[in-house]
DNA sequence: TCGGTTTTTGGACCGAGTCCAATAATGGCA
DNA sequence: TGCCATTATTGGACTCGGTCCAAAAACCGA
């Protein structure tokens, strides 16, 4: 449980610092004019460091998503266990959507129509998208009602809810300063499959 | 409509002859190990001569899905106008799913354990959902009943429903030998959806 | 033979990401 | 104090996808 290791060379540098070098960078000649040589220069640290740390350029664009997005394997864990699955999942997402409030918007959003083509961004995007799709398609899989025959219908059910769910993220980051919190605009796209899916998943 | 131009230097290659040398390279060495290079020299054009033809590496990946998916906005078009909206939408991606039999299954599905990192195949693949999104999207918007209160449902059902979709085409590509028809499984996943949204958007 | 047009080509270039071996900085131990 | 294991950092070389540009090649009609 330690991770704070004691023995070897102690790090000189950290996640945080590239993050707010890249955040300096993204904010005076966008992401897409940025390298990651830039990043590194600018935290003062070598540009193989910066693979040390994050796995690609794209994964700055991320942290504050993925940080919120930790949130969904604890508030499915923590879902009453008699409620409908459907019901279980929307109440799932209604709360890590709460996390998000209408002030810090990820740079995956300010970014997007800056950068040079979308499908950088598009391919951190989807990657992501299937990392929920698993986790809630897991955990329809592993209800009391559920069965090898429901298992396809519960595929679609977890793509087709996080989808809706994308879609409001999306909807919300397009909605400029006003946007108030997220979980209003998640609620109305995932509610409609959440009751499509019912009669064929809540056990019955 | 006469597209064949009669000036100029006549051209030396054609999509079909990079497909089909790089379907000999993919199936020789995957996708993966597969340079543009490679696939360039067995056709015997230059390495720009592949870029005048595609626009990227992964656009190999998805010929024959392009190809089916081109379908979709005659199959919007043609549907019933006064039908209900959801109903029209299903009615058409059936249509479309229709034209995939069990035979040919592209290159993304074969290919997909094989690739170094699943990345280049999700940004492709994003790229392309989102397309189908905002087609069915365009279509819902421009319906009768369509209001500005409803754009973001409309959104919401766009992104769902073709989402459910995909995730019938991902279970149907991997049933394997077996696998009948594609329309089947995306009937079974997008009806659901069709009818939890139903309500919200058919004019009523 | 001369222009205009389109395709093809070579070459230079950039940036992301990988790999590896060397080196720096620590703590523990004799 | 000096050695050792461990971990972080670094430089450098490398591959590959993708872009850009200018030149050459192949055709047309005049």
């Amino acid at each position: 449980m330690n991770d704070s290791r004691t023995v070897g060379r102690p790090r000189g540098s950290s996640r945080a610092m590239l993050e707010e070098a890249a955040a300096e960078l993204f904010l005076e000649q966008t992401y897409a004019k940025t390298t990651i040589g830039d990043i590194a220069r600018r935290a003062g640290v070598s540009r193989n460091t910066f693979f040390n740390y994050f796995s690609a350029k794209s994964d700055l664009l991320w942290v504050d998503v993925d940080a919120g997005l930790a949130a969904l394997p604890d508030a499915l864990a923590e879902c009453d266990r008699s409620a409908a699955v459907t019901g279980a999942v929307r109440q799932a997402l209604l709360r890590v959507a709460a996390g998000f409030g209408p002030g810090r918007v990820p740079w995956s959003v300010t970014q997007y129509e800056l950068m040079a083509t979308a499908s950088e961004l598009e391919a951190s995007a989807l990657a992501r998208f299937l990392v929920q799709v698993g986790l809630v398609r897991e955990f329809v899989g592993a209800r009391p009602g559920h069965s090898a025959d429901t298992d396809p219908v519960g595929r679609a059910f977890s793509t087709a809810v996080v989808a809706a769910a994308a879609a409001a993220a999306t909807e919300w980051a397009g909605a400029g300063v006003a946007r108030g919190d997220l979980a209003a605009y998640v609620d109305a796209a995932i509610t409609p499959v959440c009751a499509g899916f019912g009669p064929v998943l809540d056990h019955g």
